[in-house]
DNA sequence: GAGTTTGAAACT
DNA sequence: CAGTTTCAAACTC
């Protein structure tokens, strides 16, 4: 699915504006069949529009997305529009998604009346060019939002504004005058949860005036709409939007809108902020509450706003799979209708919710069934890491499997803003990427989303949108580069490259400013320029010559983008992977991500930035082509070799696996990074058994959860694989975790973990390995032999066998100790796998592998064990290790543990 | 800051 | 697809 052809087949039809949208099937089309239509990323690309050709760029990002486009219908993102039907031209734009949205809501013969009302009450009318008013104004609301994408939209489209909007709506005479108006008492409203829901009660008129030039749509409260009374009153701004309607043709009666050219798309941006923010606050809502009658309290400032809107439905489509997700979860109406719109609101709602986080932005949304929904707080949980930076800027998190979510890794890990809800929305989208593991994500999702209830999510469609967009922009201005918002070439495009951009400006920085690009020979125009790479325009900060990665080239910019997309539809996705992350409450699993297409380093030994892999902060993979890989942070060999064993473990001897990984097992003097990248990718690799393949995140869905979920008979049938990641895992805990906290730490040697305080090097290692096995061989008693498995705990965890609850204590996070260190020194990742260590060495949640009893009074022995029981045992306790699940909990996680520990023996 | 090295990107 | 060239970043001095 991850295969650039399936996200190319979606271009060619793309290409073709007419063809998928009447096509749409019916909403009810299975969500995995939604889903793989939606997966091409590069449907975007075809886009005639700038703003597709971004979206074009973006379509790695669809690679990723999840199966919640399809499903929910529609993905407000860029091309992408997918309908309920699920099978909509993937080419569509942002513009074609709204104008399917418009075209839906006409459908139902509702009419939006979307009234702003802006405390400022200026009509803001759109215009062509980047008006560096709005972008000013917008950068006044400083947020950190993901409004590059939007904010870029809005240059773009500003300038196309000019163009009629056409909206090839069928049925849709009314069109081109829309006329929203937000009904707020309490602030501006939009109200189209309704118009989505069919709900023709609420009187939603949109009336779109096509002066030819400028759409204005106004939001009229609707406070029959049922808006919620928590919803903060927003400032109702009422921008105009000028624009032509350009014909579009008839949108099928699912709602498909088509791109007819660059009209439409001018269109579609400019509306984006009314429709596009009521539907995706109607899919906030409905993700929240399900129900698809939700009036939204849309603030629409301007269209910039609106078209943040969009830009960020377009984000959404990047966290596509998170959407999905939260979806899932989120019991969405039965209606088809509403589901449709649900989707694309879902989409957008997650990217405003993210906007919020980072920025503080009010979203409040408002559902009229549910005026306080429990807004479903993944979307803003992960919005948030991704702008939780010191910058300001905030980058839109990659959804996109692809670059977004190189974006994202590169991001988080870097810029440590990594939060961990964060990641589990990553997690979560991988996960939903696979249609299978819709049940892991939801379950996902709702972890996410669980979080802080008392946080009613308000939003302010159109504000939101437009604070975001500002306030990105301001930030990244302001804070870290001057940029403006002809920084942002493509709104889907930019919110990617920007999480992209962004981690490689911290990265290549280093509190050194803003470092750019310095191109000399090509113009800023291919690939070697990072700015044009990662999707933003060349400002000040480059050195650049003859640069034509400007705004003023916007034009070249884009053609040399499809160029380039032409070639290689993923040139612009993510090369980083991230296949699986998941953190729950203390509890963080190491990232695993990787790079797509892997390394090639020859001389470098992986450990130079000039390898791609290192320079991502992410172990090489079986992708990597490198010679002599010393990637501290994850080897090759290792990689390799966990995958080797990964797939023959089925069947074969815990025993016999883990000799054979125990020698592969290399970095002991892998720095701490390497740990834990290292157990990262141990972790990851029944998710990713190749970088290239976005698809073995499937088989995640299982392993990632947590075993503790799963029956222990479950656990005993678990496979293999799972066995063998888990062992897999706990060398890659034991020796380069180990080792590297010891290498990190050796200066501070843990007082209960001689092994920790042992030096680096090897022979430390492999003493570490000799107590570890000892140590464990007390405790478990049964793991004896040789065999690499016990020292896995040992050797993170010395605590002595007797005094397991110490060693618990001490280790826990709480206490300290360890954990406190990790907390306090280690980097983000580090922690989390110091994180994802703990668990498995002494917390053991389960406390199955620390506390055998009979194993524990052997505790001098290290060969003693029956192998038998130790092995069942082993295989039991490791489903049920915290690393898989987010949780550590140590007091009810060793508890559980015995009791698993007693089911196992049980079933034995 | 200049020069070298490196590996990705681009080209053939 | 493989080999070569070009390119700009990373690195070294």
């Amino acid at each position: 699915m991850d295969s650039p052809k399936l996200s190319e087949s979606p271009i060619p039809s793309s290409s073709a504006p007419a063809s998928t949208t009447t096509s749409s099937p019916p909403v009810q089309e299975s969500p995995f069949s939604n889903y793989i239509s939606s997966l091409s990323p590069i449907k975007h690309d075809k886009a005639p529009h700038v703003a597709q050709g971004f979206l074009g760029l973006n379509s790695p990002p669809l690679v990723f997305t999840s199966p919640r486009i399809s499903t929910l219908g529609r993905p407000p993102s860029s091309s992408v529009e997918v309908h309920q039907n699920g099978q909509v031209d993937k080419k569509r734009t942002h513009e074609s998604c709204i104008l399917e949205r418009s075209v839906t809501e006409l459908q139902e013969g509702l009419v939006i009346d979307i009234k702003n009302e802006d405390d400022n009450k200026e009509n803001v009318s759109v215009q062509p060019s980047s008006s560096s008013g709005f972008v000013d104004e917008y950068l006044a609301d400083l947020v950190e939002a993901d409004c590059a994408n939007s904010a870029y939209v809005v240059n773009s489209n500003l300038k196309q504004s000019n163009n009629v909007l056409q909206s090839s709506v069928n049925g849709f005479t009314d069109s081109k005058n829309i006329k929203v108006g937000n009904k707020n008492n309490v602030g501006k409203e939009v109200e189209a949860a309704q118009l989505l829901s069919g709900q023709s009660e609420e009187s939603i008129e949109r009336k779109l005036t096509s002066d030819g030039k400028s759409l204005k749509i106004e939001n009229e409260q609707g406070a029959a709409q049922g808006l919620s009374d928590e919803f903060q009153k927003f400032e109702s701004d009422t921008f105009d939007i000028s624009a032509k309607e350009k014909e579009c043709e008839n949108l099928g009666p699912q709602k498909v809108v088509e791109d007819h050219g660059d009209g439409c798309n001018d269109f579609l941006q400019q509306l984006p902020g009314s429709l596009q923010g009521v539907q995706s606050y109607e899919d906030f809502a409905e993700n929240v509450g399900g129900d698809v009658d939700v009036p939204i309290h849309s603030m629409t400032h301007d269209l910039e706003a609106s078209e943040l809107q969009r830009g960020m439905s377009r984000r959404c489509l990047q966290f596509g799979e998170a959407q999905p997700q939260a979806r899932a979860n989120c019991t969405v109406s039965t209606n088809p209708a509403a589901d449709t719109i649900i989707s694309s609101t879902s989409l957008a709602t997650t990217s405003e919710a993210e906007g919020f986080d980072s920025s503080h932005l009010d979203l409040s949304v408002t559902s009229r069934t549910r005026q306080s929904v429990n807004l479903p707080q993944l979307p803003i949980n992960m919005i948030p890491q991704c702008y939780g930076e010191k910058s300001s800027l905030t980058v839109p998190k990659p959804s996109g499997i692809g670059l977004h979510l190189n974006s994202i890794v590169n991001a988080i890990p870097i810029a440590q803003v990594g939060s961990a809800s964060m990641k589990l929305a990553q997690a979560i989208k991988s996960t939903c990427q696979s249609t299978e593991n819709m049940d892991s994500c939801s379950d996902a999702f709702e972890k996410v989303s669980a979080p802080p209830q008392d946080v009613t999510l308000e939003v302010k469609v159109n504000t939101v949108a437009d604070s975001a967009v500002s306030e990105s922009l301001s930030a990244m201005e302001s804070t870290e580069c001057d940029m403006t918002l002809n920084d942002f070439l493509l709104p889907i495009w930019t919110i990617n490259s920007l999480c992209f951009y962004r981690k490689k400006l911290s990265n290549s920085t280093d509190g050194e400013g803003c470092k750019r690009c310095n191109c000399k020979k090509t113009k800023c125009l291919k690939l070697y320029c990072d700015c044009f790479a990662a999707g933003v325009y060349c400002t000040e900060p480059c050195s650049c010559q003859g640069c034509f990665n400007r705004p003023e080239c916007a034009d070249t910019v884009l053609e040399t983008r499809k160029q380039i997309e032409s070639r290689n539809p993923l040139a612009f996705a993510p090369k980083i992977v991230q296949p699986f992350t998941e953190e729950d409450g203390n509890w963080k699993t190491p990232s695993s991500a990787r790079h797509k297409r892997g390394c090639n380093c020859k001389r470098s030994m992986c450990l130079k930035k000039y390898c791609e892999c290192y320079q991502a902060n992410v172990g090489c993979s079986i992708g990597c082509r490198c010679e002599g890989c010393k990637n501290v942070y994850g080897k090759k060999e290792d990689y390799c070799v966990t995958e080797e064993m990964f797939n023959r473990s089925g069947g074969e001897r815990l025993e016999s696996r883990v000799t054979a990984l125990t020698p592969l097992t290399p970095s002991f003097q892998s720095s701490v990074h390497g740990n834990k990248t290292s157990i990262s990718r141990l972790l990851s690799r029944r998710c990713l058994p190749s970088p290239e393949s976005d698809l073995t995140i499937l088989s995640y869905s299982k392993s990632p959860r947590s075993p503790r979920t799963s029956d222990s008979n479950d656990m005993c049938l678990e496979t293999s694989k799972e066995k063998l990641d888990i062992e897999s895992y706990c060398e890659g805990i034991s020796y380069n975790s180990v080792v590297a906290l010891a290498d990190e730490f050796h200066q501070t040697p843990l007082p209960n973990h001689p092994s920790i305080a042992m030096g680096s090097s090897s022979s430390k290692a492999r003493e570490l390995t000799n107590l570890s096995r000892f140590q464990l061989d007390h405790r478990s008693g049964s793991l004896t032999s040789g065999g690499s498995l016990h020292w896995h705990s040992p050797p993170i965890t010395p605590m002595s066998p007797l005094d397991e609850n110490k060693n618990l204590q001490g280790l826990d996070p709480a206490d300290g100790g360890l954990f406190d260190i990790l907390e306090d020194d280690m980097p983000e990742i580090l922690k989390d796998t110091s994180m994802a260590i703990m668990p498995v060495k002494a917390v053991s949640p389960n406390g199955k592998r620390v506390s055998p009893p009979h194993n524990l009074h052997q505790l001098g022995s290290s060969s003693s064990g029956p192998l038998r029981s130790g092995r069942k045992f082993i295989l039991k306790a490791v489903p049920s290790f915290p690393p898989l699940t987010p949780c550590i909990d140590s007091k009810s996680s060793s508890t559980q543990g015995r009791n698993d520990l007693q089911e196992n023996r049980s079933n034995e």
